[in-house]
RNA sequence: GGCGACAUAGCCAAGUGGUAAGGCAGAGGUCUGCAAAACCUUUAUUCCCCGGUUCAAAUCCGGGUGUCGCCUCCA
């Protein structure tokens, strides 16, 4: 399998550390909000990636972090803490709103098929793994005190900017609002593992370590979250684009330093969702969730087939346009595989079968290629072949593409027939069957300003009316 | 200013040197009294621009242009 590794710049082969086995790592979301659907699209694409490594066969161990404390809006002592920012705009506890929007992450996740990683570990849980990797770094040299705080010495290093060809002098400082520069660092790009001088007394978390009271960097808890779960070498590390610089740069300066040795073979980033006024933002324009899609009549399967359309080392355009049509594109899908189940399935034919998964794996085998992915489910739909190969190669397909296409269907058939069996002790039911049946007869006499009357009154009253070869078939709103 | 990614039809996109997949939307048709659905047909002489290499370039090379991202909050 073709994987584009950030850290080479090109697509690597992917061999795993010990073979058949994979440890992945992700970053995980800051509990201090919701979810935006820009977040949720990495999370849905590494889905994919750790979805798909498992279908090949891959015995996988995902680790993800929850930020729930030190995330400073700024990496200077002059930054808030975003959690502390949260727990100030809704009047509650840190900890009362990280537990609130952990829980929400995941209930967005359970929407989207994301599955949940083997470990979720609070930031919170693991601050003596903290002070260990910080004593260790400080007795190696990489560390240093300076005005209260421990900072990472990034001069020690051979090679800092792992991700980017940045040189030190010409990096600007403070190039957003809102950032200063920060006085007590010996070295532009050195940043803190652990604060105890903060400007914010209120700070409410705040734990013992040998430097006096105070609380963690924001980078050291993902190199020790990952240590500590997976062992000393990762074999994928996921994450946002933006988070390849500075965060986790750092975390491959710390880990390494503390290691001695590489630390983590292939990096996957996940390009952003914008949209047309720009980045998807929490601050700036209409904040989009998942529950706002929901709210608008989306499906949220309908939001991860519109990510599975485009590639995820390409920023991807969000508009109602664009998930409209990935909402009729998915409903057409559902609808054939409707007709499909309602025929006599017969046998799988493993040749059709094994042509069909062929594509499907080549697709994602060049570096997940979920556009052409999905044109394998398409071409699957087409095959000369039995339904039963064909619902076999769907359901195949969707362990890695999470769809729930199947389902969908087979909810879809649910429905109908349950419309079609039930008897009339509804009396809005019975109303709507003897109009129906009225319309019938109005048809046979080529009455047809009537059947269009009883239709528009009916529909009216939200229900609306389809003839098919079976019969006139309604559906209530 | 520096660094990086990307650029293919109205939109989403595939394509990794052999003559432009697929999906959505649109158009025309078949079927229906009409709708809807379904099915069939159709929609880029050309891939941001300009050079170059080659029998052959969307694909390789050089130079531009544009969009997005990063340069200590973001996924």
């Amino acid at each position: 399998m073709l994987l584009y590794n950030s850290l080479t710049r090109k697509r690597d082969e992917f061999i795993p550390n010990e073979p058949g086995k994979v440890s992945l790592y992700t970053c995980g979301p800051t509990v201090y909000h919701y979810a935006h659907i820009g977040n949720l699209r990495s999370y849905i694409m590494e889905d994919i990636l750790e979805k798909y490594l498992r279908y090949a066969g891959y015995d996988v161990t995902r680790v993800m972090n929850i930020t729930d404390v030190g995330h400073l809006t700024s990496d200077a002592d002059t930054g808030e803490d975003k959690m502390l920012k949260g727990a100030k705009r809704e009047k509650k506890t840190v900890m009362e709103i990280a537990k609130f929007y952990t829980d929400a992450f995941f209930a967005d996740c359970a929407k989207l098929n994301i599955k949940t990683p083997d470990v979720v570990a609070p930031a919170t849980g693991c601050i003596d793994e903290f002070i260990h990797v910080i004593e260790g770094l400080l007795e190696k040299g990489f560390a240093y005190e300076a005005g209260g705080n421990i900072y990472f010495d990034t001069s020690k290093l051979k090679q800092y900017y792992v991700f980017n060809d940045f040189k030190e002098e010409d990096l600007e400082v403070g190039v957003r609002d809102g950032v200063e520069e920060d006085g007590n660092k010996k070295n532009k790009a050195d940043f803190v593992l652990w604060f105890t001088k903060s400007k914010f007394d209120d700070q409410e978390l705040k734990w013992d370590s040998p430097w006096g009271i105070g609380y963690p960097g924001w980078h050291i808890e993902c190199s020790c979250i990952s240590m500590k779960h997976l062992g000393e070498t990762l074999d994928i590390h996921c994450g946002g684009i933006d988070n390849a610089f500075p965060h986790h740069t750092n975390e491959i300066a710390q880990s390494e330093a503390f290691l001695g040795h590489k630390w983590c073979n292939y990096w996957f980033h996940v390009h952003h969702l914008n949209t047309n006024s720009g980045e998807m933002s929490k601050s700036s324009g209409e904040f989009l969730t998942v529950s706002l899609l929901e709210e608008k009549g989306y499906d949220p399967l309908v939001y991860r087939f519109f990510c599975l359309g485009s590639h995820y080392r390409k920023s991807l355009v969000f508009s109602y346009e664009n998930l409209d049509n990935a909402a009729s594109a998915y409903k057409k899908l559902v609808a054939k595989i409707v007709s499909l189940l309602r025929e006599d399935a017969g046998e799988i034919d493993s040749e059709a079968f094994d042509e069909g998964k062929a594509k499907f794996t080549a697709a994602l085998d060049n570096d997940l290629n979920t556009s052409l992915a999905v044109t394998a489910l398409y071409d699957a739909l087409k095959l000369k072949t039995t339904p039963a190969t064909k619902i076999a190669l769907i359901n195949d397909f969707d362990r890695v593409l999470g769809l729930d296409l199947v389902k969908a269907a087979e909810k879809q058939m649910a429905t109908e027939d349950e419309a079609k069996a039930t008897v009339s002790d509804d009396p809005f039911i019975r109303e709507i069957e003897e109009k129906i049946a009225e319309r019938i007869a109005a048809k046979k006499a080529k009455n047809y300003a009537r059947a269009d009357e009883i239709r528009a009154e009916l529909s009216a009253k939200g229900v609306t009316l389809i003839d098919t070869a079976q019969g006139t078939q309604y559906t209530i709103q």
